[in-house]
DNA sequence: GCCGTTTTCGGCCCGACTGTTTTCAGTCG
């Protein structure tokens, strides 16, 4: 069993972490977790790249040392450096470092001093006061231990989905703005970044007064207790559990602080680092040369002093981003206006839950040009799939509706469902008289990864497959993705003209930012679809957006920015 | 251990808050 890019990315960040409680050099700690981060961030898997003799240390943060220790972890499943390092160091003990409040430092003098490895350890020592007799622990670091235990056990650490934090961070920010003497506040962090999930929340706050803001804060309703609460920033955790960091700072300073929690960490330390570079200073209060402030106020000016175009937030992850912003290569990312149509939506003749004309309706309420009509195939039972005869009789409804109105064109389609063995669902002479045909897979999850991709293979091969929907058919949080070998798939997509889909159910985001870069890599056209149920969810089109932006696509990459004559050409042409 | 428009050594982002201290270390972001 061949280690997974992320498998190989979590070894090297426990190794990381017990060479850390080992009290070893930190710089050599932190070019593991920089190691891990660029591991993750891979879309090819490291297996393939090893095998093909690529050169490892040509990806940031990956030396000879490292690409050496990747290449033994390919062949072998073992990391030597951290066998090594379990011998003098419980591996157990990086668990703990999940507990809040406690670090390397922390873990190693709890484990000199007790001997302790495990959370339950730690909790009967701190129940029994025991804690409080350490050198630099005290009753209160106790209490607030017991306390990251009990947080620790009651929610195991999963991210939150955007939208989910949407519908928190929104009355947050409206209540904070609100108060008196505030200017202006902005959600940073992962949010802003507009990345699929969210650890944390950051909010900054520009105004005159910190500490009125705090105060304000922490008299939230919602908050179920307040970490820590100081005159510029503090950390409460609202009801249900995530996590809010807000900051306060003068106005002058908002967009170097914007910058600053916006992050990512890696893109932060690479700014900062080029500003070292120029004999700069770069920090949440601005750029500086010396005492004097080149540029603060504003985002855009600290990315100018520094030679930079204005990079969104979506690509901030160091992935080259700032070597493209300095050679005013940065793509124009497709934005929502660019979006002129939807080709994935459902309706009552299957699972949907509003009738074809209130679907239309509510697309025509939002400016699309045209929709097409993507009920289920036969083999979505639950969904009330439709049959051939269905079908039929619904392509003649749709032709009709279509008749009656002139300020949008109604594309007919089906959702057709990819069967275990490849075939779709419908027949071929049903499907040759559909504008549009996406094809999914909704059952059989569980297949090997040699048959899901012989299964997707042999599926592309029908010449009527247009899209290929929600392709991993992953349910954020839920549903694992499947098994399977995206990277050939994609290469048989592309090069049979099949469009692949974002998917933009909050819940899917399907492909994801990264497999959706994949994609364009592979030379694949991207279509980001609502898969609409009801009307609302025409809506979650931004969250699509954001994931091919940041997946760096432009309009040209995504076919629904087409018109309606050159979206039938090119599905017509596939 | 990585990195390099000052390139094979000598750096490595920077600041706020807390608790334990008595001037600061640890943790976090």
């Amino acid at each position: 069993m061949q280690s997974s890019n992320q498998e190989i990315a979590n070894l090297f960040r426990r190794l990381a972490t017990l060479l850390e409680i080992d009290e070893q050099n930190p710089f050599r700690v932190r070019a593991y977790r920089n190691a891990a981060e660029t591991i993750e961030a891979l879309s090819v898997p490291l297996a393939r790249l090893v095998d093909e003799g690529v050169d490892l240390t040509e990806y940031p943060h990956i030396g000879r040392e490292i690409a050496q220790m990747i290449a033994t972890v390919v062949e072998t499943g073992h990391l030597p450096a951290l066998d090594e390092v379990a011998r003098r160091v419980p591996p157990e003990l990086a668990d703990l470092m999940d507990v809040r409040g406690l670090g390397a430092k922390g873990v190693k003098a709890l484990h000199d001093h007790f001997n302790l490895t495990s959370l339950d350890d730690l909790e009967r020592a701190a129940r029994e006061g025991r804690v409080r007799e350490l050198s630099g622990f005290g009753p209160r670091k106790e209490e607030a231990l017991l306390e990251g235990i009990r947080e620790l056990r009651a929610r195991p650490h999963q991210r939150t989905r955007g939208v989910d934090a949407e519908r928190v961070a929104e009355p947050l920010r409206e209540y904070l703005t609100a108060v008196a003497g505030v200017e202006r506040v902005e959600i940073a962090g992962s949010y802003r970044r507009r990345c699929e999930t969210v650890g944390d929340l950051d909010l900054l706050v520009a105004c005159s007064d910190g500490e009125a803001v705090m105060a304000a804060l922490v008299a939230y309703p919602d908050i179920e207790r307040v970490v820590s609460h100081g005159a510029t920033r503090s950390t409460v955790v609202l009801a249900g559990g995530l996590q809010v960091d807000v900051r306060a700072v003068e106005a002058g300073s908002f967009g170097a602080a914007l910058l600053y929690f916006t992050g990512a960490k890696q893109h932060n330390v690479a700014l900062r680092q080029r500003a070292v570079d120029r004999g700069l200073k770069l920090n949440e209060y601005g750029l500086f040369e010396g005492e004097r402030n080149l540029a603060g106020a504003d985002e855009v000016d600290v990315y100018r002093a520094l030679d930079l175009a204005w990079i969104p937030p979506e690509l901030r992850e160091d992935h080259g981003e700032i070597d493209a912003a300095a050679e005013g290569m940065l793509p124009a990312l497709i934005t929502v206006e660019a979006v002129r149509g939807n080709l994935h939506a459902h309706t009552t003749w299957s699972d949907g839950k509003q009738s074809l004309e209130e679907m239309v309706d509510a697309a025509r309420a939002r400016g699309y040009e045209y929709l097409a009509i993507t009920d289920h195939g036969p083999a979505v039972r639950v969904a009330n799939g439709l049959t051939p005869d269905r079908l039929r009789a619904q392509l003649d409804e749709v032709a009709a509706l279509d008749e009656r109105l002139d300020d949008i064109t109604l594309l007919t389609g089906c959702e057709v469902d990819i069967l275990a063995d490849g075939t779709l669902d419908l027949p071929d002479d049903v499907l040759a008289r559909l504008d549009v045909v996406v094809c999914s897979i909704h059952y059989h999850l569980r297949q090997s990864r040699e048959a899901q991709t012989e299964r997707v293979l042999r599926a592309l091969d029908n010449p009527h497959f247009m899209i290929w929907g929600h392709p991993t058919a992953r349910d954020i949080n839920r549903r694992a993705p499947i098994d399977i070998d995206l990277e050939r798939c994609l290469a048989a997509a592309a090069e049979r003209g099949v469009v692949v889909e974002i998917n933009a159910q909050p819940k899917r985001l399907d492909l994801s930012d990264r497999n959706a870069r994949l994609a364009l890599d592979m030379g694949c056209r991207l279509s980001i679809n609502t898969d609409a149920h009801r009307d609302i969810h025409f809506d979650f089109l931004r969250f699509g957006v954001d994931q091919a932006r940041r997946a760096g696509a432009t309009a040209a990459d995504v076919i629904n920015t087409l018109d309606v004559a050159d979206l039938r050409r090119m599905l017509r042409s596939g």
